[in-house]
DNA sequence: AAATATGATTCGGA
DNA sequence: TCCGAATCATATTT
């Protein structure tokens, strides 16, 4: 292999004295017909090339020119190549590998369904995220966040794209390279397009191979960017002053049972513009601290009690008095805010 | 920078 | 499936 360029650059200059290329010689071998002094022609062509070394450059340039215009050229060759393909060829021709082709297959869709390939912009799900949280909750309060993940995302899908290019082309090259310098030296050598194409199919093996790995890098860069994004604990952002309140509001008067319903969740989650498992870590959370040490928490306590009895009062003046079922206990529950532990937190 | 607060996750138990 | 408990990872305060 390591011969060719020089092979090639010597051959050149016959090349272009104006020779056909070799396929046509083998299509229209008109010349191989005439079967009796055949053997004696190959002899004698086996006998010139094995006495082309011996000759000066020059000299070897000719006789290659002359054994190219020879009438029996076409038919060597097919029986050279006949001979290669039974001989070599056929050694290492039945393993295909399947494999790697699935493997192709899953990563291409993944990346795919990610957004990272495919249609540029606004990929699937990350706009799909982006559009939920956003109309979820605060929108302003997290579209830092968002267009962080989102310029992260592009920023991998743009070096995906530009390095598969890179590879795209570098193969292009290197197979077209590849199957000039075959076909050149096809001339001299029996090199059937069929070799070519052989050989043309183990360049794109390699360098498929070599993409595989460009996918496969990439699909673990935006796991991680995605486990980062979706893992809430890195990005943790305290609620607002206002859904606190709400929370805890809710939490002071029920404190002799501070486990909201599934509606009052509901309606918690609403009112605070958070999600419903945040509610329920909220109230996991708060009691399980306040539980732990109840002194810290009469202070604020003691806040949101005197707070409902405000609007406990300010509604009973109105009238309606309907035994508020929200304040159960903490009315007045002072220096030890009565938390009861009779319920659950024990 | 250290301490504390806080939202989320994990795990075992009922 | 929900809870308590322990723990994590970040945010905020000191």
């Amino acid at each position: 292999m390591d011969d060719q360029p020089r092979l090639m650059h010597a051959h050149a200059a016959v090349g272009m004295s104006g020779h056909p290329g070799l396929s046509q010689h083998i299509q229209d071998n008109t010349g191989a017909t005439d079967g009796d002094g055949r053997k004696q022609d190959i002899g004698d062509i086996l006998q010139q090339i094995m006495t082309i070394t011996d000759q000066s450059l020059d000299e070897a340039q000719a006789r290659k020119h002359a054994l190219n215009c020879h009438r029996m050229k076409p038919a060597l060759f097919n029986v050279l190549c006949d001979v290669k393909e039974k001989t070599v060829l056929s050694i290492r021709g039945a393993q295909e590998e399947e494999s790697p082709d699935a493997q192709l297959m899953r990563l291409d869709n993944m990346l795919l369904a990610e957004g990272v390939s495919g249609p540029e912009k606004g990929g699937g799900a990350a706009a799909a995220a982006a559009a939920a949280a956003a109309s979820a909750g605060v929108g302003a309060d997290n579209a830092t966040e968002h267009s962080d993940y989102r310029a992260k995302l592009t920023q991998i899908r743009q070096i995906y794209h530009t390095e598969l290019e890179k590879y795209e082309q570098a193969c292009n090259e290197f197979t077209t390279h590849v199957m000039n310098l075959l076909r050149e030296q096809s001339r001299t050598r029996p090199i059937s397009p069929k070799e070519i194409e052989r050989m043309v199919n183990i360049i794109h093996r390699k360098f498929s191979s070599i993409q595989m790995q460009l996918k496969q890098s990439t699909c673990e860069a935006f796991m991680i960017l995605r486990s980062r994004f979706l893992d809430a604990r890195r990005k943790r952002r305290n609620f607002n002053k206002q859904a606190t309140e709400i929370l805890n509001e809710y939490f002071y008067s029920h404190l002799s049972n501070p486990y909201p319903s599934e509606e009052a969740k509901e309606e918690l989650a609403k009112k605070c513009s958070i999600t419903m498992s945040q509610v329920s870590n909220w109230f996991g959370n708060k009691r399980i601290r306040y539980k732990k040490n109840i002194g810290k928490f009469q202070e604020e306590a003691n806040i949101y009690a005197a707070r409902t009895a405000v609007s406990a009062a300010s509604v009973s003046a109105h009238g309606s008095q309907t035994n508020s079922p929200s304040t159960p206990n903490s009315a007045g529950g002072y220096p030890s805010p009565c938390y009861q532990p009779d319920r659950r937190i024990q």
